[in-house]
DNA sequence: CACTAATCCTGGACGC
DNA sequence: TGCGTCCAGGATTAGT
């Protein structure tokens, strides 16, 4: 579900709330997630104060004294501020402050809870590629990275070794509002072109981060609220409407099994 | 090495 | 109302 702006509006929603404040408890509901929930968080996590909340990529890093609690929310995966006392099915995780109840939910279980002494050297996240909102991030570094690749340009910019954040709706609103067609290889993209996608990237991505991400089926904002973004896609989901530029149909094809949407008039 | 396919899992939409 | 099929926001791993 959460690409980089899902991810990042949840971390902004939740730290004002939990900064500096210490766990009272940690329930582990139901472990099993892409990997299972360390159970010595129950204990190690108590009486320490949260230091801080990242995002690195479309991880959730909570920083503690004593290590970062790492959390994924893969397709599917929402974290709440919970005034329930009833759970709800497919609840996994709860971590509790003095006044506050945060529950991760995640029905396909794509997601995960982890933990590292230090996050930047965890597995899953030391070899990730640069930040989309960075400086790092620039036509130089797409054009360096793209060298002699023949993939196309689609799946490259989801490589989250070359670039994090950038999931499969973000990559067709990105190529799209850069004009590139996402079959291209990336090899034949030009340092012009680097230069525009760069720029829509950083665009589209802040934009939906205004917005408070997109709502698709049910990505909601830690309070529940949904994401406005949905209501400015100009191709994702929408095969066979009208291309805002042109008036051509908007085209529905599978890249790396997974679908593309994208305008053949405008991108070519 | 580079690229493709399979895989993990549930639930919603849709056709019959 | 129900059943079968397909599809979904991710990312690793196995295979060619």
């Amino acid at each position: 579900m959460p690409e980089l702006p899902e991810v990042e509006t949840t971390k902004n929603g939740l730290l004002p709330h939990i900064k500096n404040k210490k766990v009272t408890a940690v329930n582990i509901l139901f472990p099993t997630l892409r990997f299972q929930i360390p159970p010595h968080l129950k204990t190690s996590l108590v009486n320490k104060k949260l230091i801080d909340l990242k995002r690195r990529g479309k991880y959730l890093i909570f920083q503690f004294k004593n290590g970062d609690l790492i959390v994924h929310l893969g397709m599917s995966g929402k974290i709440k501020i919970s005034k329930l006392i009833k759970y709800e099915k497919h609840d996994h995780f709860e971590l509790i402050f003095n006044d506050i109840t945060l529950r991760l939910n995640d029905p396909r279980r794509f997601g995960c809870v982890l933990w590292a002494d230090n996050y930047n050297n965890h597995r899953l996240i030391k070899n990730l590629g640069v930040e989309p909102l960075s400086t790092l991030f620039d036509e130089n570094y797409l054009f360096i990275k793209s060298d002699n690749k023949k993939t196309n340009i689609k799946s490259f910019i989801m490589n989250s070794n070359i670039l994090v954040g950038v999931g499969n709706i973000y990559a067709c609103e990105s190529l799209f509002l850069a004009k590139i067609n996402p079959l291209l290889s990336v090899n034949k993209v030009s340092k012009k072109q680097f230069k525009l996608l760069t720029k829509a990237i950083k665009t589209i991505l802040k934009n939906a981060i205004k917005k408070g991400g997109t709502t698709l089926k049910d990505f909601a904002n830690v309070d529940g609220e949904l994401g406005y973004f949905s209501q400015e896609l100009q191709v994702y989901n929408l095969e066979n409407k009208k291309c805002n530029n042109c008036n051509n149909k908007i085209l529905r094809i599978v890249q790396n099994q997974r679908a593309t949407f994208y305008c053949k008039n405008c991108q070519n």
